[in-house]
DNA sequence: CTAGTTTGTTACCTTAATGTTATTAATTAT
DNA sequence: ATAATTAATAACATTAAGGTAACAAACTAG
């Protein structure tokens, strides 16, 4: 991936913060989008979809902790790096921010330098991770960054709430996924559908990848059986 | 992964940070290797493969960053995560450390809870949660995310009923669990049943597992034998 | 030993849960 | 805008889990 298609999505309220950092980032080439509280960083994170977000902690509205919560609930941005700006010496954000799911922390007073290093080294993680992307499961290969899995040698193309089912009976071959924790993660929970969604879903699975990969535990929910 | 098979190597030249450090990560569970220096890191990293490691930047002999680089070089050792220790405030180490290869940096003085936090996200990463949910009586195994047990090395899928009434006598191998009991447990105190329904699952579950597994106390209930 | 009680067994029935298909609404692409 | 694709729903079919009844067998106590 190249550096003008990476993204990323800075939320802080303080305008001075949004511009220095904003522009450190975008003269090393990055695509940059900025957000001034948490709120709207959500809204952003969720419609952008960035690479990496920066977040500050203290914020008025939605604090950073919140934001990121919020956001990684979010299947599309669970592999989304989040790194907090937290001033020195507040242990307890650090150590709350890690639990709210954040990759790192970064400590003002921020210094450019610094800065974009840690961006590049954070961002260096994420293409590893980009190759470890593509999950194998017996002969079905799930590439969700191209959002597409090869079965047997074919490709095949899921439109996006079969891949993601797919996806997620597939990270767990074996494992029963109850027909709440589907919905939760794969429609998210607000969202509330009709009760034979799912299982038109699965039968569109079923119809393209064989009848043998999953398995209905009545119930309970389905699994993906290797 | 389990948390007790996360190696993490520790390297520097102090032996109280090592010390402290150590037993830190030791006590959350991780499996915890310590050298003394740079070369004497690079050899144990290269032998043992951590998941993990923590290196001081200033060291005799070979320094963090040389280290760090020497490590990269290392085909096994590309997707390990390094962090550096560093005292705060040396810019310079941070850059350059992020320029030889590291994820991230940790500034002394160190502090125990940020540690340990800093550490967990970044393997979070690696740690697919395999806290496996299997509990093992004799040569049942029972799998609760499964769904499935398997006996004597072949699986068997039991309906809903049966495995939760098998979950529950098995929970306590020998233990006497009153009609009473297993109703309110597998059914629910709602829930009212005829009398017989308790005995028509058992005799599935004899049909199934064997009829020596469950012994019948009369007045009383049932039990699971070993 | 016999009557009374508790459990085992079998076959059958009911119903909740899932499968299926067609149709409509909503997205997305052109 | 319009067509094409995807998502959701409703309505109906199917399945098997779960429950029951009825009777047999086993145990217990007097």
């Amino acid at each position: 991936m190249k550096k003008k298609d990476i993204k990323i999505l800075l939320v802080d309220d303080e305008p001075d913060i949004l511009e220095i950092v904003g522009y450190n980032l975008q003269a090393e080439g990055y695509q940059v989008i900025t957000a001034q509280n948490g709120i709207e960083g959500v809204k952003k994170a969720k419609k952008e979809l960035p690479h990496l977000i920066i977040l500050d902690v203290m914020m008025p509205e939605m604090d950073g902790i919140e934001a990121c919560e919020t956001i990684r609930k979010n299947p599309d941005l669970k592999n989304t790096i989040i790194t907090f700006l937290t001033a020195r010496g507040e242990d307890y954000s650090q150590v709350a921010g890690f639990d709210a799911g954040a990759d790192d922390y970064i400590t003002k007073p921020i210094k450019p330098k610094v800065l974009v290093s840690k961006v590049k080294a954070l961002l260096r993680r994420f293409k590893e991770d980009d190759v470890a992307n593509t999950v194998e499961i017996g002969s079905l290969v799930i590439n969700r960054d191209e959002y597409k899995i090869t079965s047997k040698g074919n490709e095949i193309i899921l439109p996006r709430k079969e891949f993601e089912l797919l996806s997620l009976l597939a990270s767990k071959p074996g494992k029963v996924f109850k027909r709440d924790e589907i919905l939760d993660t794969v429609w998210g929970n607000e969202v509330v559908v009709g009760g034979r969604t799912i299982d038109v879903h699965i039968r569109k699975l079923r119809e393209k990848l064989g009848d043998k990969c999953f398995k209905t535990i009545k119930g309970v929910g389905y699994k993906f059986v290797d």
